[in-house]
DNA sequence: CATATGTCCTGAGAGC
DNA sequence: TGCTCTCAGGACATAT
């Protein structure tokens, strides 16, 4: 589940390693089938261990470590992943493990199911890799006009079609229905029956949300899988509008329950009232 | 090119 | 109580 929200507030958990020099790198045992580690750990070593972290980023949904010679390994968290200080949540899904030269720090990657990755490239490969064709624009830095020219188009439902990290990076299942409540607009729109005046309400809505929700350290839903890089858990679930909230009243109108459909195999969660296909 | 679908994986929760 | 089954949704490969 982790989205950007999530991820961003994982980088920022773990900036004190900026500077600090990689003293060693461990591939964790553990009992579940191995999550994917590329290229293999002797290769990893050689090329980060006795390097200094330049500066620690985000791209999409990705934690990226960043050394000086734009060499990069990268968190890939998909379901159930966790980049952490400390303390994880159990012991038994340790994956991965890095440690530094300042003040005794350490790093670990958490991952209960395992569909996960952790990868390094080199700086060709990175920007071949994150291309504009490959990966969208950040969620944070849509506008209205942008949005029009990336999806203005397609015939496709608009919630489907902002989970598309081809055409916007970041934005995943709970925050599209999230900000398609805030926005007014049906998930089931096409897209190109949506108006610049709408697009402008979906980049604007975007941005806010994001930001919101970064600044409450993300969602952590009733599962409580996700945790910030301390093992504590987010706040923003305390401030969802729809997502997982069928059957309960819509908190704009206090009038119409919360509606979930399925579009793509994935839940969408939306106000009948609020959000009219028009 | 755009869009749709199946796959990976674990554990919580439902239903019997 | 304990078993079996379904479902959650990240990214990507493959199909249409």
């Amino acid at each position: 589940m982790p989205e950007l929200p999530e991820v961003e507030t994982m980088r920022r958990g773990i900036l004190a390693i900026e500077g600090a020099t990689i003293t060693a790198i461990e591939k964790v045992r553990c009992r579940r089938k191995p999550i994917a580690i590329k290229p293999n750990m002797s290769t990893i070593r050689r090329r980060l261990v006795g390097k200094k972290v330049q500066a620690v980023e985000r791209i999409g949904k990705r934690v990226v470590i960043r050394m000086a010679n734009d060499d990069r390994l990268l968190f890939e968290p998909r379901m159930t992943g966790l980049v952490l200080v400390a303390d994880p949540p159990s012991s038994e899904h340790v994956r991965f493990r890095m440690e530094f030269s300042q003040g005794e720090q350490e790093i670990l990657y958490w991952d209960r199911r395992g569909l996960g990755m952790i990868y390094l490239l080199n700086d060709q490969q990175y920007q071949e890799r994150f291309s504009l064709e490959n990966l969208g624009p950040d969620a944070l830095e849509v506008t209205g006009p942008l949005l029009k020219k990336i999806f203005g188009k397609a015939k496709r439902p608009i919630k489907v079609a902002l989970l598309d990290q081809k055409k916007v990076a970041g934005i995943g299942n709970l925050y599209a229905s999230e900000i398609l409540h805030v926005a007014a607009i049906h998930p089931a729109k096409r897209c190109d029956r949506i108006t610049l005046k709408q697009w402008d309400l979906i980049a604007s809505t975007t941005i806010d949300i994001l930001q919101t929700a970064i600044a409450h350290e993300g969602s952590t839903l009733s599962d409580g899988t996700y945790r910030n890089a301390l093992n504590d858990p987010g706040g923003y679930q305390n401030m969802h509008r729809v997502y997982d909230k069928e059957g309960q009243f819509c908190p704009i109108c206090m009038d119409t329950t919360i509606t979930r459909i399925v579009q793509a195999q994935r839940s969408t969660f939306f106000c009948k009232s609020c959000q009219k296909r028009s």
